[in-house]
DNA sequence: TACTTTTCACCTAGGTGCGAAGAT
DNA sequence: ATCTTCGCACCTAGGTGAAAAGTA
């Protein structure tokens, strides 16, 4: 398993595919910001081996770069309101401009502006987080702080989603699966080219597979301290559908 | 004053130019929802008479439409960062569809959805409203109800940017200011074409001169009770900059 | 060599008035 | 006759990877 690869420029660049999720279990009345930062996999720089296909361990992770919290522009909305709908982040924007100036924020509900930027450094591998923070619980969010851990805040990790960051691809099939999926890359496609295999790739790179995945927490409305396998960091996973709460995390 | 137009769509077009206001003295700490809401003139319906260059009546109003509010999509926000931006309306949209099955809303707020589309017959003439509601005050706000009046909201409404809808243009002056100042209608611009007059014409319509209009309110940080000229339904206007605060309206 | 930046053609997505056709 | 609808060319705005050029 090669992970997958995400552009970084300095003036941002989207994910491809963006982290798409849906929410159970929250409580319909209160309310809640939902937040989205990337966190390094560990303190080692990489280099792609071409002949081998593989990236190898470089050396040490470069110095920390100022932490980013991208606050979902929806936020502040109810439980009720999250969890009707599929919470898409698909505006967060990934640079490699430590300098950046913040010009690029947006406002984003009561008090709280929105990082459109999140800054990471190339070569290195990077795992996405989300974060539901309920309101009264809040107090330190910020989009240039870390996201305050504890009572009122549940975190999410998909291992499947860990990324490297590039400037430019290293893996042909990497790109392949990009220019094929990714509408604004369309002009790339060669409606003529070797299509063999493509399944079998698509399921090396789980990331891929299912684009929404099921954030559960204990279902106020519904069930009764069901205690379920869900640990807040291997949630469970759902193409269509409502999920099937299974709620382990209090929130 | 013939007044100017604005194109209706079953779709839903956008008003050019689009209603941009600026706000000063709220209560900085206070929670505000922004709404704008466009009532008929009057129970008249109009026709263009085309050798006099003048809407004329036509008969009585049709039957009224379904009221909408089109609640601002940085609803809700303090007061202090409304203040700190221009107020602008450029995602509202105008509609002759009255059955229109709402599913043009987006979600806006904790608890509310944005209606995008305002239902308005066409050969009528109207007037946009904008609403300032104080958050405590906010019961009864919905984008299918009236807005509610009294204490705690503030109305604004500004007489030059009164409009005729219509489903095609009526007045080539009007046609041509659109295509000359709309960005979006460049590819009908000619660069040949005579522009004598044009600033003439530019003074007649004051809807289309200074942009950014200033709704004055008490300025809770700034000064003790002046009392100003400004009525709530006549406030000042400003080109740019910082306006000078002259409130009267408690909220 | 290994990585980054810049420019570019080519897309998506959607806001214009025009003009022909449709409706009443 | 008067008004509305629809398809269209032409824009704005911005998201793609390719390829060339830059950097160290």
């Amino acid at each position: 398993d090669i992970g997958t690869e995400m552009i970084i420029t300095k003036a941002g660049r989207r994910m491809f595919p963006a982290m798409r999720v849906k929410i159970a279990g929250l409580d319909p009345h209160q309310q809640y910001y939902i937040a989205m930062d990337i966190v390094p996999v560990d303190n080692k720089r990489y280099r792609y081996v071409y002949h081998s296909s593989k990236w190898m361990v470089a050396g040490n992770a470069d110095s920390p770069v100022p932490p980013r919290v991208y606050i979902h522009p929806d936020s502040l909305a109810s439980g009720d309101t999250w969890m009707r709908q599929v919470v898409s982040f698909d505006k967060l924007k990934l640079t490699n401009n430590e300098l950046d100036d913040q010009g690029h924020q947006c406002y984003c509900g009561p008090g709280h502006v929105l990082s459109l930027l999140i800054i990471l450094h190339s070569m290195h591998k990077y795992q996405p987080r989300v974060h539901v923070i309920r309101k009264d619980f809040s107090s330190e969010l910020s989009p240039n702080k870390p996201v305050p851990s504890g009572e009122g805040v549940k975190t999410f990790s998909f291992p499947e989603t860990v990324f490297t960051t590039v400037t430019a691809y290293q893996n042909q099939q990497i790109t392949r699966l990009k220019i094929d999926r990714n509408p604004f890359a369309k002009g790339f496609r060669d409606s003529g080219r070797n299509r063999t295999g493509l399944e079998a790739i698509m399921e090396t790179y789980a990331f891929w597979r299912p684009p929404v995945r099921t954030l559960t927490f204990e279902d106020f409305t519904n069930m009764q301290k069901q205690q379920g396998g869900s640990t807040g960091t291997s949630p469970t996973t759902s193409s269509t559908g409502t999920p099937s709460p299974s709620g382990a995390a209090h929130l």
